[in-house]
RNA sequence: CGGGGUGUCGUAUACCGGUAGUACGCAUGCUUUGGGAGCAUGUCGACUGGGUUCAAUUCCCAGCACCCCGACCA
């Protein structure tokens, strides 16, 4: 992509109404844009690390063998009573609306409901579990505090899966195979060595949940880390008896803030009691169906990345979901330069490498160098009178100080 | 929801009870090009509502917005 036709700017300023690190360098790469307080947009930068991100862990799911579907966020009062959801005294952060007819309506701020609901439509015999379904959708919250830039935000888009079951055996190795996939993913986002499987609160069906928490000094929650078995215990669940069950000592562990980037949690039949969610076993006997839920929400995990891969210049994305593979600089106001770029650009796109292209002109060198370092492409490459004399051009890895000089052909081997 | 803080051009900020200043940005021109270039000219501003006062952007009150801490986090 031409950076000459990309309609946002970055800033120089760091904005004021921001004190996040995840905010403030997104704000001004371009990546993302502030409606209000929680409530963030997603630039042509910052919706292509989005669109990454999701395609990642759609591919794990995929691999699990689940199925992609997408519920409406429009939710009919209905499909929550059942579970005492709707009450707003049980449920405080719903956005509810009404149609003009008066008819109450709420936006969902997670899908159990709606999936178990869902769910009944078509899983009558034993023949139709077990089953992965899941989907990347938007959940409104009416958080009473947002904070921390994209990190908690009122409006967010979530990958919530969630299995059905026929015993709990099954359930269980669906769940594990799951967990597996989780850290597939953070593995492949580029957050494996700093993202630990938590053994966190369960609530009234299994003794633990699971979450992904990923150690970083801003983060919400406190872990327990033990580097060697890369597992971690959630403070709210610290204790002795635990330590014990879990086999661990106290003194193999660190304590460490970290974020919540992924949870996955046995729902066991609170759903499918409260809906109605059956089939008939093999002898014609009606079962309760067991779900599990596993979530992971896109935007945090962005926000997790800026909050752990910077340096003072800017943000430094793993290559798996940098915004481009490549930062291509034209440096100079000189036509041999332009020409040569103009080239190299143009072979690059043929060999379907991804490039952000700054052939800006009139603007500074130092101006696109910086550009460079805040936006954090993986790779450097720049092309100036002195890389064309030295040979071709300059290639720097963002994560390093200092670059090479390399041929162009050399450089379409390399980056293929 | 409790507590604390902050609201000044597009952005970041300064000053002030009496004509609001700077930098960046943006526009135009010339010069410049390996780390957010230089000169010139131009453009753009006091959150809202009350109160005090001869006079309020400045002081007081309320509302709203944003940030931070706590509570909450299906």
């Amino acid at each position: 992509m031409r950076q000459s036709l990309l309609f946002t700017k970055t800033s120089k300023e760091t904005p004021k109404d921001e004190q996040s690190k995840n905010a403030q360098l997104l704000l001004r790469g371009g990546y993302i844009y502030k409606e209000m307080a929680g409530v963030y947009g997603f630039l042509p930068l910052g919706l292509r690390i989005i669109n990454k991100i999701i395609q990642v862990i759609r591919e794990e799911m995929n691999e699990l063998g689940a199925q992609e579907i997408v519920l409406p966020s429009l939710q009919a009062k209905e499909t929550w009573e059942p579970t005492n959801q709707w009450d707003d005294k049980a449920v405080d952060i719903w956005f509810k609306t009404k149609l003009k007819n008066e008819t109450e309506l709420g936006l969902a701020f997670t899908h159990e409901a709606a999936m178990t609901k869902l769910m009944k439509s078509f899983v009558q015999s034993y023949r139709d579990l077990p089953k992965f379904i899941y989907q990347f959708q938007t959940k409104f919250r009416n958080e009473t505090r947002a904070k921390s830039g994209i990190m908690r935000t009122r409006e967010f888009v979530m990958k919530d899966m969630y299995s059905f079951s026929r015993t709990n055996e099954e359930h269980v190795a669906l769940y594990e195979k799951a967990k597996e996939a989780y850290v597939k993913i953070f593995d492949r986002l580029g957050l494996g060595d700093i993202t630990f499987l938590t053994f966190a609160s369960g609530g009234v069906f299994s003794n633990y949940s699971h979450e992904f928490q990923t150690v970083c000094e801003t983060g919400e929650d406190t872990i327990y880390v033990c580097e060697e078995k890369k597992i971690a215990i959630n403070q709210e669940v610290y204790s002795p008896e635990v330590l014990k069950e879990l086999r661990l000592n106290q003194n193999e562990l660190v304590e460490k803030k970290s974020v919540e980037v992924g949870n996955i949690f046995n729902l066991s039949t609170r759903f499918s009691d409260a809906l109605d969610l059956t089939y008939l076993n093999e002898v014609g006997d009606k079962q309760k169906v067991i779900m599990g839920s596993y979530g992971i929400g896109p935007a945090r995990v962005m926000g997790t990345i800026v909050e752990t891969m910077t340096d003072e210049k800017g943000i430094v994305w793993p290559e798996a979901i940098a915004p481009f593979k490549i930062h291509l600089l034209s440096l100079g106001d000189n036509n041999e330069v332009t020409s040569k770029t103009e080239e190299l650009y143009q072979s690059l796109l043929k060999s379907n490498i991804e490039v952000l292209f700054d052939d800006r002109r009139g603007v500074s060198n130092g101006e696109k160098l910086n550009d460079a370092d805040l936006i954090g492409c993986s790779w450097r490459v720049v092309v100036s009178e002195k890389s064309l004399t030295a040979g071709g051009c300059e290639l720097k890895a963002r994560s390093k100080e200092n670059g090479e000089i390399i041929g162009f052909s050399e450089l379409l081997t390399k980056l293929s």
